[in-house]
DNA sequence: AGGAAATTGTCAACAAGGAAACAATCTCAA
DNA sequence: TTGAGATTGTTTCCTTGTTGACAATTTCCT
């Protein structure tokens, strides 16, 4: 928890640079790794945070335009898209995020790494 | 951070039945460990949290009688001990914190979880 | 068909924590 | 001694996130 802690704070500290939380980059990470518009909810589910959460996170990226509401068939639902400047933000950020996580996963060796991604995920699948 | 993350909510959840946080457990938890009375500031650094807020867990802690202020020779700091009521607390709850702890890691074996807290040591100890 | 129940997004109210400003106090060098 | 600078606890304001209520819609059961 600790360790999960500062990872966190970490992450956050860099992603203030852009005006961002990192939650706003987890939105943006899980549409582009969805590769279609997906809804409100179906965001919130997959990143553990409420409704109400991803209405205000949705917001600040709309209207920096990374982000497109989009209606479809069930009118309860916004479909949200990724947009052309948005998925270009993830394309420029990403080798520095990727490089920044590599750095602090470097006390472990690449061994080391693969055994602790699989305990981890043994205790995150229960 | 995942894993953290939901251990984090798990252990909030936990200590929501008492109404206390698990920061507030926390700062109970440093203040048994530490044995004697220790300032605010220690506290905050010893926790990792701000000393904003460690004014507030205290102001809570203390009304709850669990724990108290003291001054001392530094008429600037607050040194805080744990009362004999806030000690009962933690001998009375501790059994169940350990015990929900030990289920929460029981999907690996004692060796994996040694494993484990080695190699998130490494990380934290960079 | 038609109505109960569930889902979705939003809003308001609230809780927890951080940052900055502040006064009181201490430390230490000149 | 004394005055600059550091430390400590507190207060105020801001940010982030949750909960609960709500209206609009859809789904499902009969």
């Amino acid at each position: 928890m600790r360790v999960g802690d500062r990872f966190w704070r970490e992450s956050d500290e860099r992603f203030s640079q852009w005006g961002l939380t990192d939650n706003h980059y987890n939105v943006l990470r899980i549409l582009n790794g969805a590769g279609e518009p997906i809804s409100q909810s179906e965001i919130g589910r997959r990143m553990l945070s409420s409704r109400a959460n991803v209405t205000k996170l949705v917001d600040l990226l709309e209207e920096r335009k990374f982000v497109k509401r989009l209606s479809c068939g069930d009118r309860r639902v916004n479909l949200v898209e990724l947009t052309d400047e948005g998925a270009q933000w993830i394309a420029d950020t990403l080798p520095a995020i990727v490089g920044a996580a590599q750095e602090r996963m470097k006390p472990l060796t690449r061994e080391e790494q693969k055994t602790l991604f699989a305990l981890l995920g043994k205790l995150l699948n229960e």
